[in-house]
DNA sequence: TTGCTCCTCACGTCACGTGAGGTGGC
DNA sequence: TTGCTCCTCACGTCACGTGAGGTGGC
């Protein structure tokens, strides 16, 4: 045995920036054993096993549990390196497009949280808002409760399919709101929008909150609170002689990702100028 | 209690694509409680919380540990969320940093591997090959086994700061194949290369495999038979009266990761037609 | 001898998964 | 009563991490 060419596990460990526990855990599980062990039990690795103990270390880069490492390299062959390669290719893909969106939901939750925490709450003003898809749940006129528990957790149900933000979104019709302040047309969720944005999967119910002039209040305050804003919101176009569309959309825009109590939610309430 | 609002552990999990299990864990660390529980025992959760269970699935998706997310759940603020969202982001750039070199391994060892299934071994031909960016070990001339293993180990060390591929690839010079075909000027690694490739850190050696018209082997067998190899290349120089690079470049292309035994490598060995 | 390394249990961690065995509601 | 759901242990899994306690080599 050329002593130089072996290492202890210590040694051998350092070498590969891991602990020496993990080549005791590798050794116990059959995956990758020392070339050579002493009489006294002492492991010694041959500088020509660094290769294949970076096969491992790539492999679980890319998120192979050690069992199906274990599998690959008992019946490695050119082959077998083809599929697993174009297997790992498809889940990266998978896993960066998760991640993609990802990204998109924290630069959008970042956005949304900083216009609201930057803007004046209940004041009314003019924003310019682009075209959005948003899911839609069915039209809760004249469901019963049941129905109305139905068509809200059916949204939740589609909204698993997309990734969309957390918060639940509504509706209103103009004539709601003088009617009654709990009362919504709809429910709706926003998807987080990636630059790869796939195509919008024709099972679910999708509609649009239309690009335009939007006039735009932040409320800040529960449920109960909101009625005030809407007639804000209506005054305001009475006053300056705008002609309102005649849906409300209204979006928590700090909700219980931030906050713990309703009170301190913000709404935003938009309703677009025609 | 408003039956409708309520939903039992099976059902709030169907609701949000998890098991019951995962419910009955996030009761008992404390991260997330059904809204009352009946005198049996029976958990009832809220249609009201189903907005923090996806907020606390969009923590998981990031990769956040339960803890943390129980943590900031306890002290969740707009300022935290601002805290949470840069810390998430950092995170997630280096994540998809890290999975689109892991993207470009795996093209690059397709490619390589495919080109060493579809070409005829122990034949000469000719190949134009694009600049190649290398970390190279310190030269070996002159060196004792224990320099040698230094030398090795330092670039080993070296590539793991860098992406590398898990083969080990040298450089012999023309001298050098008929005096000892064991004998290396450098060994080298290749760093995977992606769209995004970053500044090479000054601190490690760097050096270059050149673009050009380069003189190809491929050969299958292990270290000791490679000499044959390396005198068919100069050969065909010395037939077609080539002027051939001082430097051979000498890379396994089926190696460990494909392959269990050194007799069923492949060996590239490719030199600069000058 | 000192200080460092090596070894083998053995239990902990993380986020659940997987039954086992018993109860409750329609 | 049947079939489905609910519950609580309790142990398993995955890839190690973390000591505990003892030995070995320079």
């Amino acid at each position: 045995m050329n002593h130089n060419l072996y290492f202890t596990t210590g040694e051998f460990a350092r070498l590969c920036h891991v602990t020496k526990h993990t080549l005791f855990h590798y050794d116990d599980i059959g995956i990758f054993s020392p070339e050579y062990v002493g009489e006294n039990g002492y492991r010694y690795y041959s500088i020509y096993q660094l290769d294949v103990f970076k096969i491992i270390t790539e492999l679980r880069a890319l998120g192979m549990p050690l069992k199906d490492i274990k599998n690959y390299l008992q019946e490695r062959s050119p082959q077998n390196l083809f599929r697993l390669l174009s297997d790992e290719n498809k889940k990266l893909d998978e896993t960066l497009r998760r991640l993609r969106r990802a990204r998109c939901f924290l630069e959008e939750k970042y956005l949304e949280t900083k216009e609201a925490m930057d803007t004046a709450n209940d004041t009314v003003f003019c924003q310019r808002l682009p075209a959005s898809p948003i899911l839609i749940s069915l039209p809760f006129n004249n469901m019963n409760e049941a129905e109305y528990v139905d068509a809200f957790t059916k949204l939740i149900g589609d909204s698993l399919d997309v990734y969309c933000h957390s918060t639940y979104c509504g509706i209103k019709t103009r004539d709601m709101i003088d009617k009654d302040p709990e009362d919504y047309a709809y429910y709706y969720m926003k998807p987080v929008l990636t630059e790869d944005s796939t195509v919008q999967d024709p099972n679910l119910s999708w509609s649009e909150r239309p690009e335009g002039n939007y006039l735009v209040i932040l409320h800040k305050g529960d449920y109960s609170s909101l009625n005030t804003a809407y007639a804000s919101l209506v005054h305001y176009g009475d006053v300056h002689g705008l002609l309102l569309d005649e849906y409300f959309y209204e979006e928590e825009v700090i909700d219980h990702m931030a906050v713990k109590e309703y009170s301190e939610h913000v709404t935003k309430i938009m309703v677009r100028i025609l």
